[in-house]
DNA sequence: AATGAATGAGTATTCATTCAT
DNA sequence: AATGAATGAATACTCATTCAT
């Protein structure tokens, strides 16, 4: 192993070190309220290093989702190479997948939502956004990939793959998204994933052709 | 009508005049990017009057709030009291509501979200805090009160109808939190109807009990 | 005086505070290492006060310079009034009013030269700016004015009365330039009037056409 | 030639690399705008290794002017020991010398005038200061001596010789800033080597005693 | 009641300088 | 000697909130 490659490993070790450390304060506080001085206390380092690493606050924040993002699509496009598996049993693995990207990181919904705003935007290097935008439309494809298959062979009702995909995944952010907030309203906790294998399989259920 | 009562109902009026600004302030920017200063001035009104009736940014942005859960609730309460429909044509009509709810003002979902952060709940009077409570748990059991209709009639499949009930407002939040934010990366629009339109109907077949 | 009127003069005299005390701050201590702070405190005002009424700190850094510019302006324009005096005479008086100038204000030389760096200019306002260009403009056009009549009149050399104006300027700037700096590296004091005359004299002698 | 001595002159020669590279970086951007990481990208060097070689970035932009300064030196005592001219041709030589010092490094009359910061002055070692200030006055008294010959010859105006020497000084300074100063406000250029001419032949002109 | 000028705490970002390797 | 990663103090600017009028 060269010096320059050890080099770009130990760079590669601090980043990851700002980024777990920048994911809790930022779940912790939401995107807003967290500084970046919190984020270095919390990285036990100082708060010019961070931008050692990262352009600004925005980029930080958009390289967590980007992490989740690549996580995402590794598993969506995992399920659609399941070579003997049918539809249904392709969207049984999407679900579980789908458990395993929240587990993974519980932010992701609410990075993909904070990506909305267009203020956000600015801010982001045009690689970056065009990183963020290709998984998003990779990921969202694989999905639709999916029931394009379980619609082609007749197993899913004939509406239009992207569409269903857009569905299956507004049904699972909109699920964590409310009990997430449900949660700290009504400080219940452990409905989620009994409302997602809910959600799911009626889903499921009206998604068959019969 | 007393002189105290016409004061009192200038005051609201004042009030109105000031949630409607922020309404159009807040959709255009924001909650963090909206400034006191600018809903003032699209109020025709100085930022100093905005706290004679609003103790603050966040409990003026929770007013929004609570006004759209008064109107689902309102809309939802008048679902469940058809006489003469089945929980299929409440369920049908649940779903116009919903459309109706959303042209009210979009930021419904947007609106409900932001109140999930904790920090957010800090600034807000008890009061507020537990009106908004309340008008939430009463929307969600008047729709849960649509699908013990149907589970008891055994027309709807035999799920918990508070989990169905969650279910239901999961979906059509995140079809419109996803879509708004797809329309901005992708720049694409109007798909939204269809794609509630596409849920709404998935959701409505997997729910039946055959 | 009607309501309107008063607050307009208010707020002239709140600029005028702040220009008053962003003038010993920025003389004592240069742009650079004046901080909003020190003006704020010089002022006894707050930090957010100066944003008020300034753009930001080289907007009030600028305004400075435009006060110079006008007084400059009104009195080389007033010189070239002067109706009985012949070219010689108004070149004594365009002393004395360089004089008059640097004692209204010494920071005038210092002020013209950082409005010289392009990366100042950047955040100054359109308007401002082209008010600063129009006045500096006039100023020396007033000057070169003066050249041209002893020049028109055979009574100074035949040379172009703007690169005659640029000298006299430039002697005048130089001068008081190149001893403040002295003042502080030598510690040495009131040989500018002194060195003034010497170079004035010398200037005008070299001027006459004999 | 011993290790000691070989040792000194690498040293020195690193020394020369950076200020060469400063030179330009500072040329380019200005003082406040140079980073010490701009410096050492230039030099290709690291950061760090500045350091080894100047105290601080203050010091390092001293050491221009004091190079500049002993240029100049060299230039004006050339002048004086020019054996078979009189003073008018010791002039011409001496206006002669302020263009080729000028032309080594335009920067001069900034650096000159940068010194005057007496914030600035703080953060140099006081061998650089006196070195700075020796080599100012030297260069002065120089010039200096140049006008007393002619003063004392009769040729020139009966004035101090060190007030004409400031006032010659002035004058190229003067010019030199005033023009930088327009070229950037008024989009000119090449109007200098003009203005110069004829600052320096009214001062002549107006030098000689008849 | 309404105003809007004033406040001042809060924060992202920069960059001269240091020091372990 | 040279590095360059890390530091952390410094600072312009914003904006929710207050309060004298």
């Amino acid at each position: 192993m060269g010096i320059q490659e050890r080099k770009e490993r130990e760079k590669e070790r601090r980043r990851q070190q700002i980024m777990v450390a920048a994911k809790r304060v930022f779940s912790d506080r939401g995107f807003n309220k967290s500084t970046m001085e919190d984020i270095a206390q919390e990285a036990e380092l100082s708060p010019g290093t961070l931008y050692l690493y990262f352009k600004n606050k925005e980029e930080l924040y958009a390289s967590l989702s980007l992490r989740i993002l690549q996580y995402l699509l590794i598993r969506v496009e995992h399920v659609n190479e399941e070579e003997d598996s049918g539809p249904e049993e392709k969207l049984k693995s999407l679900v579980d997948a789908m458990y395993d990207v929240y587990e993974f990181d519980p932010l992701i919904i609410i990075n993909m939502f904070h990506l909305q705003s267009s203020e956000t935007l600015k801010n982001l290097s045009p690689q970056l956004m065009s990183e963020i935008k290709e998984l998003s439309r990779r990921s969202l494809g694989s999905i639709a990939q999916i029931f394009k298959e379980g619609v082609d062979k007749g197993i899913f009702v004939d509406r239009h793959p992207l569409a269903l995909a857009d569905t299956f995944w507004s049904l699972f952010s909109g699920v964590v998204l409310w009990l997430t907030s449900k949660k700290i309203i009504d400080e219940k906790k452990d409905y989620l994933k009994q409302t997602l294998d809910v959600a799911f399989e009626i889903f499921t259920r009206g998604l068959r052709k019969t």
